[in-house]
DNA sequence: ACTGACTTTGGGATCGATCCCAGGAATCAA
DNA sequence: TTGATTCCTGGGATCGATCCCAAAGTCAGT
């Protein structure tokens, strides 16, 4: 029935069906410059009428701007990953922007060719939360133009504003709380010292214990974000000559395994032990009891790294010096942690 | 220290460095055409030395090819919805292309927004998992040139391939496992009729109890897709005049709430019921006992729909007759479903 | 040395929208 | 009526890469 059209409509054709000129036409349809009332509609028809679409390579070509951006990713498993890819495209495409996704599997090699192609590709802006390499191809990209922001991780000396999550505060929020609950001997189950969440949620939990003077190094495990490791490091942390009576899992992917190994020795959540893990899956709720929790807010972190990406993309935004956001973590008090009770 | 390029270097600079024309640099560039080992190598460097980055608007504009891909669903928070939208992207980037993400949230005209920006960006194909409105709409952009492939939903009379999950298949499956282990009550926890998912698991849930003689009217419950849905069908169904011995829950946010709740009300899986859910949320394998699933194969989906897509881009590619792909589904047996037990 | 076939190179034209400038119409004040 | 100002419109030039055609260079065979 409908023919294939050979060529795509465009502004010439429009302006010949409403009887003005190419820059008449295109004053109308992309909102620049002034144009009679009149004008205007006659326009407005004829593009309807010959079924006109905008080709954005070519408004690009002459504005050199693409109203594209960049999300660059590890993974969407991991639930703080696909909150913000779905609350940052939201956001951006509110104002007005399309998001190229890419996901690296936390390859910096990989990472480095998706950056090159948004480059080439002209986007307005990129989101980083990402491996922390390629700095220097951040900063060349940064150079030309592109607006920058690093997100949940920043690579030192990287260009842009950093959104950061306060791992460190969450750290203490937990291990603080497990002491005002009158736990002494505290357990901690987290991730390597190599990576930034791992670092720096061990220090607040240590700092913490230590201003309580109630340190002990033989309750602390720290290894790879696996399940395996959070169900083997459970059951060390149990074997200790004096067992812990509360316990912090920083490690997410550890935590998948701690929880049914615990349940599987039949450890009696929070009779025989406190926990509070680290950020939020969303079945922790549905555990038995319910997993209290630190929230570090992917939702707030999301939606902070998009509104400094739109500022930053206005005409002129990049030159504002960069700037630092935390956003706070959060408590989420559950069944799994209660006061201390005394051994029988 | 570095200073600010006013003007990202061009072929035109590359062809001034390297001594030769643009056309030639082009074609060392782009890899089209013959160039002679030594002028290719020149051209090289040159581009090199002047930081050369393609601009592909430019390039756009005069093959109209973008290279660049949309992929539309209604969220991220479901799993196999992030399951595809990280599959198909890395599929996606291995064969050259870009990935626009485009979530709707389920509203058709935010859908509509999003087809009609991804075709003004003149993306070279659209993997819709969609509302299955919109329809006119898609044979426009397909009618102009832009291949399309429907992911797991598909409007009727929508154009370009379809890869849809087996969910009639997955149904029978679940039902004719629970009958192989001798149950006869079998109850049915669904999603709405409306829906496409709803109506398949339905047809092949009934069909496999009516040949088996052992369809029940009052064992169906079918409602929206949420937790307390689940929480509130699980107690109803539980309620009868003759309770069922075994339960399907083909709606996927039911069996959220209707896990929990089972666990609360102290009925034991799989000794007092047994229970066979649909789709996989990672922790169901750690619930107590690891519960039984019907799988649809995201990932699968996922590889199938992008390389549909891949095929359909080449050139000439559109002009094949759509076709239909069906991902089988697979049961995975685990602790919640066993033989029917002699009521005490 | 000459012809024909093939390889390699250069430059004009082009994709489609926007920018810029100039000219004509309309408005207003003197 | 005239001149100054504002408003609207049209057309040439432009963004940067690629396509197309023709010219120049290379080589083998006679």
């Amino acid at each position: 029935m409908a023919s294939i059209p050979i060529r795509r409509a465009t502004l010439v054709d429009v302006a010949a069906a409403a009887g003005v000129s190419r820059s008449t036409a295109s004053r109308v349809l992309s909102g620049e410059g002034a144009v009679s009332a009149e004008t205007e509609a006659r326009v407005r028809a004829a593009a309807a009428e010959v079924g006109y679409l905008l080709n954005s390579a070519a408004r690009t070509l002459r504005t050199s701007r693409t109203m594209l951006t960049g999300l660059v990713l590890n993974n969407l498993v991991n639930a703080t990953f696909h909150v913000v890819a779905e609350i940052v495209q939201q956001r951006l495409a509110l104002a007005g922007y399309r998001m190229i996704l890419c996901v690296t599997g936390g390859q910096a090699a990989e990472e480095a060719d998706y950056l090159q192609t948004l480059a080439e590709q002209g986007v307005d802006g990129i989101i980083v939360a990402g491996s922390g390499a390629n700095i220097d191809q951040l900063n060349t990209i940064h150079a030309n133009g592109t607006a920058i922001v690093n997100l949940i991780r920043a690579g030192k000396g990287a260009p842009g504003d950093r959104v950061l999550a306060s791992d460190r505060d969450g750290a203490v929020l937990a291990t603080q709380e497990l002491l005002d609950l009158g736990h002494r001997r505290i357990g901690y189950i987290g991730g390597p010292a190599q990576t930034n969440s791992g670092r720096e949620r061990f220090h607040g939990y240590r700092s913490t214990l230590r201003t309580a003077g109630a340190f002990a190094d033989d309750l602390v495990l720290r290894g790879p974000f696996s399940p395996d490791f959070g169900a083997e490091a459970i059951k060390a942390i149990l074997r200790a000559p004096e067992p812990p009576s509360a316990v912090y899992i920083a490690n997410h992917e550890a935590s998948f395994g701690a929880l049914p190994t615990l349940r599987d020795l039949k450890v009696r959540l929070p009779d025989d032990l406190s926990l509070i893990a680290h950020d939020e899956p969303s079945w922790f709720q549905y555990w038995d009891p319910a997993v209290s929790i630190v929230d570090s807010g992917a939702t707030e972190l999301a939606e902070l790294a998009a509104s400094r990406l739109i500022a930053a993309m206005r005409p002129g935004g990049t030159d504002d010096k960069p700037r630092e956001f935390r956003v706070g973590a959060r408590l989420v008090t559950r069944g799994s942690s209660a006061p201390v009770t005394p051994r029988a």
